[in-house]
DNA sequence: TATTATTATCGTAATATTGCAATATCAAAT
DNA sequence: ATTTGATATTGCAATATTACGATAATAATA
């Protein structure tokens, strides 16, 4: 039918997948690197790094802000979004902890 | 358009986006979790254990084997499908160094 | 108040994903 | 040779994603 069953798996299964969806596409992880190097976390410029319209950038940030990576603050005057580095480092433990667990049940 | 702009991305980014495209899906979170408990591979079974159709978990087998990162063998009579540890690790430490390398860059 | 710059939202088209019934394939057992 | 059991493939319907033009919203500036 064409709809993801999420009921049928474990929230900790939903919470990972969900996560990994974000990443699923190129321009956000272009997006999350670009921006963790800005020294300003000024964006404006995003659309021309990355090469897509201005409506499917912010699409794509607002698909990252989802799920609390990103934080959009103003800083004086401009819109400025950032690493939200709290969730950044949960979602790292979160995947590392997958990756480790598997290869250490591993067949 | 609808079509992922692939060719304006780099080689990284799209390695990177599909690979965590394959983790996007609870289902295959779940199989991947599965399999590395199992300890003779044999993965008869998984069909009821994920509460999917048979052609679905196919499916999604099929979707991680192409990334690498299962392995699907002959023991003696029996299919068996085992993470492949060596795509395991190269997938773990990718996505680990994207992490870190957007943490010390982080404004 | 009008203008300008920046970002968000709406509407829509093209394509991708998800799921399963039906069917095919293939190897082992009868 | 036929049946059985396990897995793959096909075909299709429902839904999701991707992308962008048009437009709205918002805030600073002239």
């Amino acid at each position: 039918m064409g709809v993801t069953k999420t009921h049928i798996f474990s929230v900790k299964h939903n919470e990972l997948a969900k996560i990994a969806k974000v990443m699923a596409h190129p321009a956000r992880i272009a997006i999350l690197e670009y921006i963790s190097r800005q020294e300003n976390c000024i964006c404006t410029d995003l659309v021309e790094e990355i090469g897509l319209a201005q409506p499917t950038v912010s699409q794509h940030l607002n698909e990252i802000k989802k799920v609390g990576l990103l934080l959009g603050t103003f800083e004086g005057k401009n819109l400025c979004y950032c690493i939200n580095r709290e969730r950044w480092i949960e979602v790292q433990q979160l995947l590392s902890g997958f990756f480790l667990n598997i290869n250490q049940n591993c067949c």
